[in-house]
DNA sequence: CATTGCGCACGTT
DNA sequence: AACGTGCGCAATG
């Protein structure tokens, strides 16, 4: 099932949104990919999904599609006709919605009366608990939406409202406290746990319950802290906001890896340094809408994974499938969390879905950076295509600059080896370096590129721990530098002693979810020169993507040579 | 290169 | 009229 996505997919649309992009499918998905390596099938299956429960809005705008994010909509609609909720369906994401408006809204007055112990006895105004929240979420939340909310937090006893129309905290419903999802995305939220530490004595304390870490601020802090509202900058209390609005997004909240931008605050008055940017005029520029035309429809089943979302269970993390796919499947589980994923939908494509040589694994959100421990959260992983392991860019040393794709295959220190050593005397085929021409191939939708560079900078032999076996040394080019070499490609191992374990290792390490054919069919090096395109394409009940792929690499096994016009004709 | 920020013309309410 | 939307560009890493 898809519910774990609709949070990301409404962050999705709101950060498009709020950057003021098309929320279109092809965005959307792109997002979901870069944060959360959701593949595109998924993405598009979920967001599906999140259509048909109403989650998300399908509109149609200037021509084109977009997505809406439903709660806004609903928000919006509500304030101008005070009707009730057009949509049954809807009442699954208000609950979630609810629950997480709740903890916002108690995380923003522990806050804020840390801020400003006052609020204890004045209660806080509208605007500061607007403020804080929309600090945390403004791609859920609008001003308007907010205020609504807390008028019903109102009526439900949750909030109570002062004479001098500030509001306190009602008595706690602990339902709506409850931490939220323990799916991957781990909130920075509270749980409500520890009553202890804050029954103790202050009298407020039946009227506000607040988090039990802010009473403890508040303790510590008691008044001393002079009054400084963060985002107070306005004349009066009610209007300003949406100036504020984006004052307060670009200070507080970071989604995406990125924000410069000196932030100015923008301000109406000066209209008359026009600078003019964007388009000219006239909003709709034929050629984008047929390009948003075209890349309009739905997903073509995407042949690497078959992952289709649809069906109950909603077991497998990545699937969300419960069915094993297949007799050899079955469920591993993150070693740190309760997610669990099919065998079968680790070691993919997506590197942040691979498992430790020990055969365990660790879902997206545990997996650390093993210098600084640091989860994805604090900067983007790079994670090592043999031993799994994971770093920061710049935890690793020698630091990564270049910017490596999730998808892409990348070695960690640990695990290069300079080149020469792999050719000239090692020569195991499975641990040879991916460096030249895996790139190409394992990722799936990349079309060519990223330059090979041959001989690694490193040092770090370590040494193979490959049994010895002394069959091939191929003229030990002992310059490595590269193909110059008229015929055959040092890079490219000898196969023809391979054993069919040694051909599966090998293609198991482009192809983890295929290779195992090689195994079963016992297809050792001498059968695997004598591979013809056919066999490959038809024999080894590959899909054809797949397949195609691994005839090339079956080719230049073949000839020891990486030639395009060999396989492509 | 990909991603983000955003002015401004236009659509919707 | 006020607000929502998103194109197309600029800035940014």
């Amino acid at each position: 099932m898809s519910q774990n996505n609709t949070g990301r997919i409404l962050e999705a649309i709101d950060q498009l949104r709020r950057r003021k992009a098309r929320p279109d499918i092809q965005r959307i998905c792109n997002y979901l990919f870069r944060r959360f390596a959701v593949n595109s099938v998924e993405a598009k299956n979920d967001l599906q999904w999140c259509v048909d429960n109403n989650v998300v809005l399908k509109v149609e705008y200037k021509g084109s599609i977009s997505y809406r994010n439903a709660a806004k909509k609903l928000a919006l609609s509500n304030k101008h006709r005070d009707g009730q909720s057009s949509n049954v369906a809807s009442d699954i994401n208000k609950t979630v919605n609810n629950r997480k408006f709740a903890q916002l809204l108690t995380n923003a007055f522990g806050e804020l009366i840390v801020q400003e112990p006052d609020y204890l006895e004045l209660g806080i105004p509208a605007h500061e608990i607007i403020g804080n929240i929309l600090s945390k979420d403004s791609v859920r939340y609008t001003k308007k939406y907010i205020s609504i909310l807390i008028e019903k937090e109102v009526e439900h006893g949750g909030l109570i409202k002062m004479k001098n129309g500030n509001y306190l905290m009602g008595p706690v419903n602990s339902e709506d406290f409850k931490f939220e999802s323990n799916n991957w995305k781990t909130d920075e939220s509270f749980v409500n746990s520890s009553q202890s530490d804050f029954n103790d004595s202050s009298p407020q304390n039946d009227v506000y319950n607040i988090p039990p870490q802010f009473y403890q601020q508040l303790k510590q802090k008691k008044k001393s802290i002079p009054h400084k509202i963060q985002y107070k900058s306005h004349k009066s209390v009610d209007d300003s906001m949406d100036s504020d609005d984006k004052r307060i997004d670009s200070e507080n909240l970071r989604v995406g890896g990125r924000r410069k931008k000196v932030k100015k605050v923008f301000d109406p008055s000066d209209n008359h340094v026009p600078k003019k940017r964007g388009r000219p005029a006239g909003s709709l520029n034929k050629s984008t809408i047929e390009k948003n035309k075209m890349q309009e429809e739905f997903s073509r089943p995407d042949s690497r994974t078959s992952s289709n979302g649809r069906e109950q269970g909603g077991v497998c993390s990545v699937c969300h499938n419960q069915n094993k796919r297949g007799p050899n499947d079955r469920m591993v589980a993150c070693r740190e969390c309760s997610n669990k994923a099919h065998f079968s939908c680790l070691n993919g494509d997506d590197m942040m879905l691979r498992m430790y040589p020990d055969n365990t694994w660790q879902c997206p959100h545990c997996k650390t950076c093993v210098v600084c421990v640091e989860t994805s959260d604090a900067g983007y992983l790079i994670v090592c295509s043999v031993c799994a392991d994971a770093y920061h860019g710049s935890c690793h040393q020698p630091a990564v600059t270049e910017k490596i794709k999730n998808g892409q295959r990348w070695l960690c220190i640990n695990c290069q080896k300079p080149d020469e050593l792999i050719i000239s005397d090692i020569g195991n085929p499975f641990r040879r370096k991916s460096n030249s021409n895996d790139d190409n191939d394992s990722m799936s939708g990349s079309e060519e590129s990223t330059p090979s560079n041959y001989r690694s900078p490193v040092e770090s032999p370590s040494p193979s721990e490959s049994p010895e076996k002394s069959r091939d040394s191929p003229e030990n080019g002992s310059d490595c530098s590269d193909a110059e070499d008229p015929s055959i490609d040092p890079s490219i191992p000898d196969a023809s002693n391979w054993t069919y374990e040694e051909v599966y290792q090998y293609f198991a390490q482009y192809f983890p979810r295929e290779a195992k054919i090689f195994r079963e069919q016992e297809i050792d090096g001498r059968s695997l020169l004598l591979l013809r395109r056919m066999d490959v394409l038809t024999q080894l009940k590959l899909k054809l993507g797949p397949a195609l792929k691994i005839y090339r690499h079956v080719v230049k096994l073949q000839v020891r040579r990486d030639d395009p016009k060999l396989y492509w004709l």
